[in-house]
DNA sequence: AGTAATCCTAGAAGAATTGTATGAAATGAG
DNA sequence: CTCATTTCATACAATTCTTCTAGGATTACT
């Protein structure tokens, strides 16, 4: 049961473009870079971000990326649901679909228990809160 | 992040051998009509069982299978631990493996936590309790 | 001996993951 | 206007994972 790259470089990434806003969009090239992961790949995984609305993408020469709205704004669960798909550990708690075996089913109680468990985390950590958590950790080291 | 087939699998069958577990042993046969999973499958599955010690099994005519243990030994976590290999959300937190990445990076927090998230829920409900509910489901039911 | 069960291994079809590759479109700079 | 730089769109490819199916070997009861 594994988040994959797609979910774990959206964060990344968000956090990238969370930590260098400043007047200045930010290139995926520099992104790239600092997180070392490949610009073809992160295109690919922004695109998501902007359709949803998440961040701003400037075009052309001196173009990048922001964030649409403040870091506390976007929580982790927002971001992972949208580049993962779903958090959900099977299909049936996640939109209620009942399935066939629903009236003897009694394993539903464990996905749901581990839905809300995991659900709780995600969606209590902003992305603010990871910004401030790698500012610390920076402070700590340097 | 789903919880695959083997998993779940794994489970109704546990379950299955808990619920008929009288004196004689349980055919395959027989869950795999209860469960709707084809026998195939699930000799591949309790083969994993079996190898960890989790189920007795007697070969030939009239031979099956049974819990070595009682039900409440059992924890959904042992179970889904070994069918599914590992419940971590990333590689890093199951192990205390450290990445090349581990200076700067902050959302092995966001990891941590919902590795004890998950590993809380699957870690505390048992066999016996799944068993309980079954039955109380059932006499609901009619 | 025959039947019914577990045991073992191989493999196959399809989907998901993790990217690369190619080029189009937009835009600022000179 | 042209060039360089950047985002945008789409295709596809290699690998792994998932979800089984198949075939036969082994064991043991009757």
């Amino acid at each position: 049961m594994r988040i994959s790259t797609k979910g774990r470089y959206a964060l990344r990434l968000m956090i990238d473009l969370a930590i260098n806003q400043d007047n200045d969009p930010v290139r995926l090239k520099d992104i790239a870079e600092r997180q070392n992961i490949s610009v073809k790949y992160l295109e690919q995984i922004i695109s998501i971000l902007s359709k949803a609305g998440y961040v701003r993408s400037i075009r052309g020469a001196n173009g990048g990326y922001q964030l649409k709205k403040k870091a506390a704004e976007y929580t982790v669960g927002m971001i992972l649901r949208l580049t993962e798909g779903s958090l959900a550990p099977v299909p049936c708690v996640e939109d209620n679909t009942e399935c066939e075996r629903s009236e003897d089913c009694v394993t539903v109680e464990i996905w749901k228990r581990m839905n809300d468990a995991i659900n709780n985390v995600v969606d209590e950590i902003t992305l603010q809160n990871l910004v401030e958590w790698q500012q610390e950790k920076k402070s700590r080291k340097g």
